[in-house]
DNA sequence: TTGGCTGCATTTTTT
DNA sequence: ATGCAGCCAA
């Protein structure tokens, strides 16, 4: 391939800097501007570099500078640089900065994620281990479906296996290298579940080769074991790439240490006998060897919070241990956050034992304080954030400069529904994505097919893709010749004739069905030329390909002929993904199927920010890693949640939870928004909800709290004092500035007619101190409120007046007379269910009998 | 075989 | 509350 070409010229190898002396800043503009650590981390060289680098403190400046100072130092060529990043989001990032530093000159350098840079190499090498280069990638969801299949084989369900516990039991394992084997060896023999959790694993890496694809983690894990297997591969990697750079160390797992630890060894002398094309006399040293690359390492043992998936914060705390020679260069000096919001991310932070003293600081100023605020539910915590983010937004910071974060996906409801009712522009980052819609996944299967037509869950999907009147039976039937033949599905399909049980009409659809795939798989390779002529054959666009399979099957037609508005927006989706076929076509012009694929496959959740502009970014904690905005508000800080729950029994887990919230702190700029609900819905009920302990980590001082939980729980005392809570000397409700606080509850019956807006403004206006009676009162006050808006009936039912609409304690009995928005009046015929699941049954004088979510619906007692 | 209905589990984070 | 899975009827 042709970035071997680029080793061509003699390169210096990690010898003594050839030409100008780094370090005595010279105007070296590469160092300009650099505080002394960091010049440091740009000019060292050595064996081995950890950068310690606090959130903020500039490391992918550092990082870029170091690779173009070694470029343009001409101790490197391009192409033996690797950097690898964790999204391909970073990767893009860097990438540019690099060429914004050297322009052209960073061509050729493998700048990438883990995964890619793995799928990268397998692909190339594929063949020396029994798989075929155009292997498919499973995302979770397909491993899944795949484990379905083998639990459901082998009644494992039984023995309480589901696809998603063995998945993640699998998923680990792998992390750690260990295949089914090892896992046998060191298992209770007595244990049936263990015996049965092996033959699952075992048939599901069987599965996993005769559909010739790999899972996530085989990206790693089967990458190291080419290179453990295959000392000859491993020593061309070994030998091109002699800086090798990696970001967000400290979230690296066994597999990606491991990984590392191949591509930083020196190759055998008898090793550089046998590589293609010969090593050259300065590649060599003394032993007649080639010496190990040099590492660089970047992380920060306080931002690990992915050890639920096999991270191992090891890695970086012994890295000097691991790898000899390691000099350490810390950064602590923070580029981004006022000194405020690093304060508060130092005390939570500091709160946890067992880790390396650090200290962020700023030299920029104390900034604003940090904004608190307590909602009686999560939708008047959304209704907080909603109309905070119109004030920001007002005062002239952009929605692009704000975002909101939260630990579970599942919040996203209640933002979403504040924001859209207040029309402000957001997106949600990660979350359902948009190729883990069924519609995509469907028009996705047919192009996996394609690529790969031994691939059993991609074909088993889009045979039922559109509806073709092929069932689980045909689907048998066909699957069981495909086997017994030994046959790709497309084969299979194409000699559906020969498939006893299926009847003359099945047989004429998969034949057809085989024949559009053939066609495309045609296409796709480049118009079926002949060996000589192969190279003239262009490879069709991705784009044509997916339209010919959108055309053929009228998925898109199919769709908008259904009359479910949905299916519109499934409709559009597909017009969508035609959009960003045609655009990979238009970047990456003759890339490939495979590779549109390939980068369909490993897109993370971050990695669609690019067009951030102009919304308001919501996304989990997670997500939020390496970036920064001017305004970040994080949201539901409540035991059980921040922490969650979930990770209060784990070992480690509250550190763990700790150092999220720590990442989520310094992600913000200037100003920091923590809020919470004293109540939360889960499953549909109402549960209290506790502040989190982190808040109270946090130096009082730091916050204001616009509405602090004593007041919203009504146990002020103690909790306030707890909590920071202004005693006395209140910024409370109302008295934090320029603002009309009336809105927060007119907000509430927004959508309802405006006919007690007034009343609603006027009920908080008055500024309250932050004791226990004010908070009572201003409680009963909401009450009032809500029961007042509830009698005014009229609004619009349309509206989403389920979640603003809450009747609360409506006490209804057979026989009441009431109201609906929509209905008009009735009787209550009878009343049951439990709390917020009562139900009234009402026979409505103009429709007739109705059934009602007392809770909920839009109705009032007339008296 | 499909589509609709009912019942149930769901909520931790993701390359 | 919602979405999915499994069951049943056409």
């Amino acid at each position: 391939m042709s970035e071997f070409e680029l080793l061509e010229p003699g390169a210096p190898f990690g010898g003594p800097s050839a030409g100008g002396a780094p370090g005595e800043g010279g105007g070296d503009p590469l160092l300009d501007g650099l505080n002394p650590a960091q010049e440091r981390a740009v000019v060292s060289r050595g064996p081995a570099l950890l950068i310690v680098a606090g959130a903020g403190s500039g490391k992918t400046r550092v990082l870029t500078h170091r690779i173009a100072h070694l470029i343009r130092n001409k101790e490197a060529w391009p192409s033996q640089i690797l950097a690898i990043t964790f999204t391909n989001k970073a990767a893009a990032e860097m990438r540019e900065r690099i060429e914004g530093l050297l322009g052209d000159g960073a061509q050729g350098m493998w700048i990438s994620t883990f995964h890619s840079a793995c799928v990268r190499i397998l692909r190339r090498e594929a063949e020396r281990f029994g798989y075929v280069s155009g292997f498919t990638i499973y995302d979770s969801a397909d491993s899944r479906a795949l484990l379905k299949r083998i639990i459901k084989e082998l009644d494992a369900d039984t023995y309480g296996f589901t696809p998603a516990n063995a998945g993640s039991k699998i998923s680990k394992l792998k992390n750690e290298l260990s295949d089914a084997d090892d896992y046998a060896a060191t298992m209770n023999e007595n244990d049936p579940r263990d015996r049965l959790f092996v033959e699952i694993f075992k048939m599901y890496e069987q599965e996993l080769r005769r559909a010739n694809a790999f899972d996530f983690d085989d990206l790693i894990g089967q990458t190291v074991q080419l290179f453990r297997a295959h000392p000859d591969v491993a020593a061309v990697y070994q030998r091109r790439f002699r800086h090798i750079l990696v970001d967000e160390y400290q979230d690296t797992n066994h597999a990606q240490y491991s990984l590392i630890r191949e591509l930083t060894r020196a190759v055998a002398p008898e090793e550089v006998d046998r590589l293609m094309p010969p090593a050259r006399e300065r590649e060599l040293d003394a032993s007649g060897g080639i010496p190990p690359a040099s590492l660089t390492v970047v992380g920060d043992s306080d931002q690990s919070i992915y050890a639920f998936r096999g991270a191992d914060i090891r890695n970086i705390v012994e890295f000097e241990r691991d790898f000899r020679g390691a000099e350490v260069v810390k950064l602590e000096q923070n580029y981004r956050s006022t000194q405020n919001i690093l304060s508060a991310a130092n005390a939570v932070i500091g709160n946890n034992f067992d880790r390396q003293e650090k200290n962020l600081w700023t030299a920029e100023g104390d900034g604003a304080k940090i904004v608190g605020f307590t909602g009686y539910s999560q939708h008047d915590e959304a209704r907080f954030v909603a109309e905070e983010i119109e004030d920001l937004h007002r005062a002239g910071t952009a929605y692009g400069d704000i975002a909101v974060f939260y630990r579970t996906n599942s919040q996203t409801r209640a933002l979403e529904e504040l924001l859209i009712r207040s029309a402000i522009p957001y997106r949600v980052l990660g979350g359902t994505k948009f190729y883990e819609r069924a519609e995509i996944k469907d028009a996705m299967a047919y192009l996996t097919s394609i690529a790969n037509p031994y691939d059993p869950i991609a074909w088993s999907r889009l045979l039922g893709a559109p509806k073709r009147g092929v069932g689980p039976m045909a689907e048998a039937h066909l699957a069981n010749f495909q086997e017994a033949q030994g046959i790709s599905f497309h084969e299979a399909m194409l000699r559906a004739d020969e498939v006893g049980a299926l009847g003359p009409k099945l047989r004429g659809t998969a034949r057809q069905l085989a024949e559009l795939l053939t066609r495309a798989a045609r296409m796709a390779v480049g118009g079926g030329a002949t060996d000589d002529s192969a190279e003239e054959a262009q490879p069709a666009p991705v784009g044509d390909v997916l339209k010919l399979i959108l055309d053929e099957t009228e998925m898109i037609e199919k769709l908008r002929a259904k009359r479910d508005p949905q299916d519109d927006a499934r409709a559009e989706n597909l017009e969508e993904l035609i959009a960003v076929a045609r655009e990979f076509d238009a970047k990456q012009p003759g890339a490939g199927l495979l590779a549109f694929l390939t980068e369909v496959s490993l897109v993370a959740a971050a990695d669609d920010l690019d067009d951030t502009s102009g919304t308001v970014s919501l996304m989990t904690m997670h997500t939020a890693k390496g970036l920064e905005f001017k305004a970040v508000f994080i949201t539901g800080v409540e035991e059980g949640l921040l922490p969650h729950q979930m990770s209060v029994d784990e070992v480690g887990g509250i550190s763990e939870e700790r150092r999220l919230m720590y990442v989520g702190i310094t992600r913000a700029r200037e100003q920091l928004y923590l809020t919470l609900a004293s109540t939360r819905a889960t499953f549909g009920d109402i549960s209290v909800a506790m502040p989190s302990r982190f808040l109270q980590e946090i130096p009082e001082g730091l916050i204001d709290w616009r509405q602090s939980p004593g007041e919203v729980t009504g146990r002020g005392g103690t909790e306030s004092r707890a909590l920071n809570a202004p005693r006395g000397s209140s910024s409370g409700y109302g008295a934090g500035g320029p603002r009309s606080r009336g809105r927060i509850d007119s907000s509430v019956s927004f959508g309802s007619s405006g006919s007690r807006g007034g009343s609603g403004a006027a009920a908080v206006s008055e500024p309250a101190s932050g004791n226990m009676q004010s908070a009572l009162e201003k409680w009963r006050e909401r009450k009032r409120q809500a029961k007042a808006a509830q009698a005014a009936g009229g609004g619009f039912p349309n509206m989403i007046g389920g979640a603003a609409r809450d009747n609360g304690d409506l006490e209804l009995a057979s026989g009441d007379r009431i109201r609906h928005d929509e209905y008009g009046e009735g009787r209550v015929t009878s009343v049951t269910g439990v709390g917020s699941k009562r139900i009234a049954h009402v026979v409505f004088d103009a429709v007739g009998e109705r059934k009602l979510l007392v809770k909920l619906a839009p109705i009032s007692k007339v008296d």
